[in-house]
DNA sequence: GATGACCTGTGA
DNA sequence: TCACAGGTCATC
């Protein structure tokens, strides 16, 4: 599920429940979860005792601040975290959900009783320590126009891909990338470096007003296009039927018509 | 850059 | 049984 609107709602529910509270003891009974050389006896050694003093987000990714490290929780596309047994996010995707206890990859037990778990079925999650923040670009949340125009700098790669490229914008992904640029009536496959500067204002405006709206409406999969992303499905705004393809190796849906 | 790989569940 | 899935990563 998760794009970065997933990812916030996650960082609000860890912000408001777990923030504040004391590690007593770290599972990882998947070891395959932990990324980057990270072993179950570093992630212990390092976060036994500590208490989480703040939840962020750069993108899709999430990092929790304890007194002396930092978490990296990463939610892959099917990630949901639980604090006390209760899942953050949308509760009626949750409840479609099985509640497999085999399903939890990783988590933490707090001194008072509670605990933190990340559950991922597929698990193409992750968590790392102390992760390198300087591989994430500006977040797609508080984007400027000048940031956009960095981010897609001279690339002729295709558009959507660049937009979901996490170095240069953090936070799109396959379905707000596609919501956004029907917003703003452009090709996905259009090379980057054929924007007019009035595109790149439209864009801007298109990715500002698909967060703001999704973030409202609650997730990812609440763009006006989405319902209609199925294959025969037609544009919302002039039915004609949509393209389906792979840009950027996602599978794509646009409008023939009105997207140049 | 496009492609396949990673891993597993869901639904047609 | 098969296609497909909201993400990343390595490799041609």
């Amino acid at each position: 599920m998760p794009e970065c609107l997933e990812a916030e709602a996650t960082r609000v529910v860890i912000s408001e429940h777990a923030v504040g509270r004391t590690v007593k003891k770290v599972e990882a009974p998947d070891e395959w979860f932990l990324k980057r050389g990270l072993t179950p006896a570093l992630v212990r050694a390092a976060l036994k005792g500590e208490t989480f003093v703040g939840a962020r987000r750069v993108g899709k990714q999430l990092l929790v601040d304890t007194e002396q490290h930092v978490l990296g929780l990463h939610l892959g596309m099917s990630g949901r975290v639980i604090v006390d047994d209760v899942a953050a996010g949308d509760p009626l995707l949750y409840a479609s959900n099985r509640n497999a206890p085999e399903w939890r990859r990783f988590g933490v037990r707090f001194d008072d009783g509670g605990s933190l778990w990340l559950r991922d079925p597929r698990r193409l999650g992750g968590v790392e320590l102390d992760p390198d923040e300087s591989r994430w670009g500006p977040d797609v949340f508080t984007i400027t126009h000048k940031q956009v125009l960095a981010a897609l700098g001279r690339s002729t790669a295709p558009l959507k891909a660049v937009l979901m490229d996490q170095a240069r914008i953090a936070g799109l992904g396959n379905l707000l990338t596609d919501e956004a640029l029907w917003r703003a009536k452009l090709d996905p496959a259009r090379r980057t470096n054929s924007l007019t500067a009035d595109d790149t204002v439209v864009l801007h405006k298109a990715i500002r007003s698909t967060i703001r709206i999704c973030l409202k409406r609650g997730g990812s999969h609440t763009g006006d296009l989405h319902a209609h992303r199925e294959r025969g499905g037609r544009c919302p705004l002039d039915g004609v039927e949509l393209e389906r393809r792979t840009v950027g190796g996602r599978t794509t849906y646009s409008c023939p018509l009105h997207q140049r």
